[in-house]
DNA sequence: GAAATTTGACCAGT
DNA sequence: ACTGGTCAAATTTC
């Protein structure tokens, strides 16, 4: 599948491409090196800035090999390149839309609908049987009832959205009642740092998948296409996703689990469905690919650290393939991050 | 009091 | 016009 990406990118991309390949087989070398020779403790914060490298490198490459480099730059924060007048969701003074308001829906007006709806955006859907925890801080902004589904769905954002611009969000949605699946549907890259985060997000996915409670689906939104995606999904049991979803800001994300995901919509539109909105999703073919990889690479790059959390796995296959992987090393790792996670 | 969640309204895409 | 995504005031939680 490689070959095809390749084909239709310009030579200046596939030169930027180059170079990060290139990179990211230098930092697979330092990370090799830094195993054999460092200790446990020195392992973890070195090993950190390992993974936020490859990270780095993965979701570039992902980016460029997708064509998807203006989109990339599009979601940068204005305040480094764009000129959007509310990128981070605040209303600044003089944003254009205000020309169509009236004055007595100004006050309104001037506080909101200053947002880009997005398009096309980059977005990968996981599917599990608990609400897994990826690492990340979330901060829930809004709840909505969608036409058919049985439960709402919650959107939200991240807690550094303000702080540190990151537009990185996610959607959660119920959509089967026995056994319990959950859909989290994640746009945008986090560009925040959040480091501590970031080792756990990485590390979770990685026994998650490995005790096998969870599905990442990697794609590029559309919702067209339906049945068979789901059938690949089929999502199974996991106990160790418990602790799971505190990274919406530790209890909250309980009371969500428990009264809001789970609620189901008492109203009359609930006949028909539990499995459908499965197929909202689909795979562009080019993602069926991805699919086919999953079983090792996607989980790691989608999941992905801190900062990106582009989800394409041809490059963390090629990781993962390529040398003695991640999973050996963050097995290691793991009793760590246990330890940091289960607070209560 | 600060931070997070809830919820109704607004807005964009179709 | 309808629907889904987002905003932000009000409310709740810690």
């Amino acid at each position: 599948m490689e070959s095809s990406w390749h084909e239709n990118l310009p030579a200046t991309r596939m030169k930027a491409i180059d170079e990060l390949v290139r990179g990211q087989e230098i930092a697979k070398r330092l990370k090799l090196v830094m195993n054999r020779s460092t200790g446990a403790d020195g392992y973890l914060s070195a090993g950190d800035l390992v993974m936020e490298i490859m990270n780095s490198f993965n979701s570039t490459l992902s980016i460029l090999k997708r064509g998807e480099f203006d989109e990339f730059v599009s979601q940068i924060p204005a305040n480094t390149q764009m000129g959007s007048p509310c990128w981070d969701g605040r209303k600044s003074e003089d944003s254009g839309e205000s020309g169509r308001s009236t004055t007595a829906t100004l006050k309104v007006k001037d506080r909101r609908g200053c947002y880009k709806r997005r398009k096309n955006s980059h977005s990968w859907m996981n599917e599990a049987s608990a609400l897994t925890d990826d690492g990340h801080a979330w901060r829930k902004y809004g709840q909505k009832l969608i036409l058919n589904a049985k439960y709402p769905r919650s959107y939200f954002r991240c807690t550094h959205k303000f702080d540190q611009h990151c537009q990185a969000t996610k959607q959660v949605q119920r959509v089967q009642e026995e056994p319990p699946l959950y859909r989290t549907t994640y746009h945008g890259h986090h560009t925040c740092k959040n480091l501590l985060k970031a080792s756990h997000f990485v590390l979770d996915p990685i026994d998650q998948h490995h005790k096998d409670s969870s599905i990442l689906l990697s794609f590029n939104n559309n919702k067209n296409n339906d049945e068979n995606n789901t059938n690949h999904l089929t999502s199974k049991q996991d106990n160790l996703l418990f602790p799971s979803f505190q990274s919406i800001k530790q209890e909250p994300c309980k009371k969500e689990e428990s009264n809001l995901i789970d609620m189901p919509i008492s109203h009359d539109q609930t006949t028909h469905n539990n499995q459908a909105p499965s197929s909202d999703y689909l795979l562009s073919p080019e993602d069926h690919d991805h699919m086919s990889t999953f079983d090792h690479g996607d989980v790691i790059s989608g999941v992905n650290s801190s900062c990106t959390t582009s989800s394409h796995s041809l490059d963390v296959d090629r990781i993962i393939g390529g040398s003695a992987d991640f999973s050996s090393t963050l097995v290691e790792m793991k009793p760590n991050r246990q330890a940091t996670v289960q607070k209560h």
